[in-house]
DNA sequence: ATAGATTGTTCCATTATTTGGAACTGAATT
DNA sequence: AATTCAGTTCCAAATAATGGAACAATCTAT
């Protein structure tokens, strides 16, 4: 039925707008396309109420709906993702370090913003291959296992990062993801001292990073950039020397941002 | 089906949400993020009307509103994005016949589908150079300067033809652009004539291409494949020896959608 | 083929949300 | 200090969303 797992999360006051967002979140989440009576009791709303707003987003183009009754996230969503992508301001200021970067270590480059509990990536330069695109831009993954995620959170204020903390669901990706907040708090204060987080195959098996924390001036934005690789390639040692030039392109986009955004606030 | 037998073009009936995703497009087609003011004389709705409809957008991550009061596109749209994007069959599906298209001409090849009266691009293969990701990817243009768009409208039975091209709005992105539909008309007989569609410089000067339609057995579904490249390297005799295996690829990927979405429809 | 179950769609009185005018706050400008 | 301008909050009235129930269209198992 609707088991909606650990507590009631939904407590948002967007009115109308709340709950057709609960519904694209269901859709664009699915493994597959779903049927009517799928997302009925996913949602647990009557059938005359669901199947309006289905239509509804239907219509607008947010989702689609194909011949044998099942519903796919819509294209209009690529279109709306395109310009937020091509004129996000401080993507736009992180390009070129992100470039010179990867130039200097040879491996793959991310950039990534905190959002809620989760780090949505922003960009991507990768190294020999052609990107296939979205591979991982767009990418929402999870804070507390991801490079760029606990370099964002070293960024926070023990209240807040309690308060984020609380609300987070621990799942276990790989043997070396945090299972607890106790365990991850640790490492976050010592990141916090340091300047730089690993990612040390917690979110997936085989994979490091090595990445720098990006904050604004008053520390509302928070994000991060990182190199990424396989761990037969990028040994901890050499993860630790790069610490240095991620470091120093971190510090390369915040000067772009204070620069470009100015003195604001 | 659209039994609308009237021809009411702009009348939403989507409520609420209609009105909201009428601000989204404001501000995702913005040059620039938008003061509230901004918006105020663009959408004309009562000042606490769209106060509200804001902070709801703001709120559910589709907007974002930062330090100077300056609206832009939210994150939240870059991961649905990378969702609809990441699943989307009809893509999964022509991607091995794309790059295979690729591999023979050397130059970029390009999916798209039509919505509405736009061409979305949905995938983009390049030849040297890494892809700068949404660079066309989920970009939205013109059906009628398009390679994409004319071929995609050659398969629409008159009727609809003629309803579709009564709402566009003829731009001239260059001189060869057809700026009425009744020379767009001829040339998409003659596409529709030769299963083959070219972009002579319609859209960008110094762009060619050559464009194949892709359509499902109910014709509900219409796009197509291109390869696009610069005039001086893609003289009109070449593009016209490409016509043939742009056209075996579309057969390839109309024939790998028979066999994964069945006979239905 | 037929009955019965399942799935999807439409209708409409009730209920809840949205609306929009106006009054309020705070910052920038004169 | 006075005046505009930009943004926010409030609440009765207008409007849209809700959800139960009836209806229609498919599927499934005799």
């Amino acid at each position: 039925m609707n088991a909606n797992g650990d507590g009631m999360a939904q407590a948002r006051e967007t009115g109308t707008l709340g709950k057709l967002m609960v519904l694209l979140d269901l859709v664009t989440h699915a493994d597959a396309p779903l049927r009517f009576t799928d997302i009925l009791s996913l949602a647990g709303q009557p059938r005359g109420t669901l199947h309006r707003q289905l239509s509804h987003l239907v219509e607008e183009g947010l989702l689609e709906l194909d011949g044998d009754g099942r519903y796919a996230p819509g294209l209009r969503l690529l279109d709306f993702a395109a310009r937020s992508w091509a004129r996000n301001e401080f993507r736009l200021i992180a390009e070129p370090h992100l470039a010179a970067l990867q130039q200097v270590t040879g491996e793959t480059v991310h950039l990534g913003v905190l959002r809620g509990q989760s780090i949505i990536y922003l960009d991507k330069v990768e190294g020999r291959q052609p990107v296939r695109m979205y591979s991982q831009i767009g990418n929402a993954s999870p804070c507390y296992c991801t490079g760029v995620g606990k370099a964002a959170l070293s960024l926070l204020p023990a209240e807040s990062l309690a308060d984020l903390l609380a609300g987070v669901n621990f799942t276990r990706f790989t043997a070396a993801t945090h299972a607890s907040p106790a365990s991850l708090l640790a490492e976050i204060h010592e990141i916090a001292d340091q300047g730089y987080a690993f990612d040390r195959e917690e979110h997936e098996a085989g994979i490091r990073c090595v990445a720098a924390p990006i904050w604004s001036e008053d520390r509302t934005f928070l994000g991060g950039v990182s190199i990424t690789g396989p761990a037969y390639r990028l040994s901890m040692e050499l993860l630790a020397q790069w610490a240095v030039p991620v470091q120093q392109a971190a510090g390369s986009i915040m000067e772009g941002m204070r620069i470009r955004l100015g003195p604001r606030r």
